[in-house]
DNA sequence: ACAAGTCGGTTGTTTTTACAACAAAATGGG
DNA sequence: CCCATTTTGTTGTAAAAACAACCGACTTGT
């Protein structure tokens, strides 16, 4: 364990939390470090969870395998990250999707009771991830509002203007700069590459708006 | 404020929390009620909120214009519903969207700070309050993310299968009732109700489910 | 400098969707 | 029971997207 908290320590979770501090509250967490192999499962659908992870080591695929049997793959988890917080309530029923170890990877369970019935007093730094737990659901929740906001538009060029309009608000400026390349825009708006590139040309001849590379100035 | 305690009792932020212990929490939270008449804005735009809020009366909307001035709206609020959970985060900058009251409506704000700093045991159900905000945001974020993997699907078809599949793991069974209609799935998925009624057909020739009006079961 | 790889744009074809308009079935009062 | 309304299914057409294949510009490592 004590080898992982100098990564817990850059996790959101316990951002602003000294390594001191979160040797301490390993134990007022109840905190439990297990180990996977390459292509063990940590979670199983339908399971329930009742912990909230986060990945120290390897590399984590959540995939998700429908009526028919086929599979998909949802998402992936890298380390720092966290899992599990979508699942705290007790009336969230049980998990719709299998977490699976793509290498030998380490994971640290954190009871949820314990972290959100605060202690008594006994660590001071307890509130601290209490409100880190918190700022993070809360700030996931914006951006999975904010993507369904974009994808849930019809057609490519609603999408790409829903999204370039928020990031034209974001930073303030009609002129900005998105963080993404072409492929990883066209996956996170969950359109094709090509076709998009192909609307983002038609936009700039309908003059609203130019771009190069990843800079983009709305007209 | 009195009127609308038996109003509070009922939402999620308070669920489990008599009507005598929400009297006595308005105070320790620093509860304040304001009122708007119809077209009134709650939000604007650009705002930085650093409350949350529940509609006691009345019913709001979320809507949104993007850079070209096209408005689009986003969502609305019933009474009883919270708005500004997904802004709680010193992070999560300013607000995207307008919140205009459709009609007379009545909100009440509550301190965020107050709510998560829990405070020194005077009230006894602030860290019920805490786990209730925690729960709602938690499956807020659950619903969020399982509708995104539905509509990030590239065909109807595709997106029929995911929800389906979902909505079969959920009840247990290969058979099992949706809660919508066919306007109200197409909605859900974003995708246009004839074009989805018609793919529902095609799969039932193919063999793939059969259904009569809200029940289905997957072959 | 060169080979390999990545990235963005282009084009043509096929598939899928949106849209509109209508028909059939179900629903719900009065 | 009948009329009005809602819900669902059907069809044809036009628009849009997916897909595949390819090209040229640019990077990167050797």
């Amino acid at each position: 364990m004590e080898n992982f908290i100098e990564i817990l320590r850059k996790t959101k979770l316990f951002s602003g939390v000294s390594k001191e501090e979160i040797r301490s509250m390993l134990n007022c967490l109840d905190a439990r470090l297990y180990n996977y192999k390459k292509g063990d499962y940590v979670f199983r659908q339908g399971e329930h969870i009742s912990h909230i992870t986060v990945l120290v080591k390897g590399n984590l695929l959540i995939q998700k395998d429908d009526y028919w049997g086929n599979r998909a793959i949802v998402n992936n988890i890298a380390v720092g990250e966290m899992f599990g917080e979508a699942y705290i309530s007790p009336e969230s029923g049980h998990l719709l999707n299998d977490v699976v170890a793509v290498e030998d990877s380490s994971v640290i369970f954190f009871d949820v009771k314990r972290i959100i019935t605060v202690c008594s007093s006994a660590c001071r730094f307890h509130s601290m991830v209490v409100q880190n737990l918190f700022f993070s659901i809360s700030e996931k929740n914006k951006k999975l509002v904010q993507k369904l906001g974009y994808i849930s538009q019809r057609t490519t060029r609603e999408k790409l203007i829903a999204y370039l309009s928020e990031e034209s608000k974001k930073q303030n400026s009609s002129s900005f700069i998105i963080p993404f390349n072409r492929q990883q825009l066209a996956d996170f708006l969950s359109v094709d590459r090509s076709a998009m590139s192909n609307e983002l040309c038609k936009m700039r001849e309908d003059g609203l708006l130019i771009f190069e590379k990843n800079k983009f100035t709305l007209l």
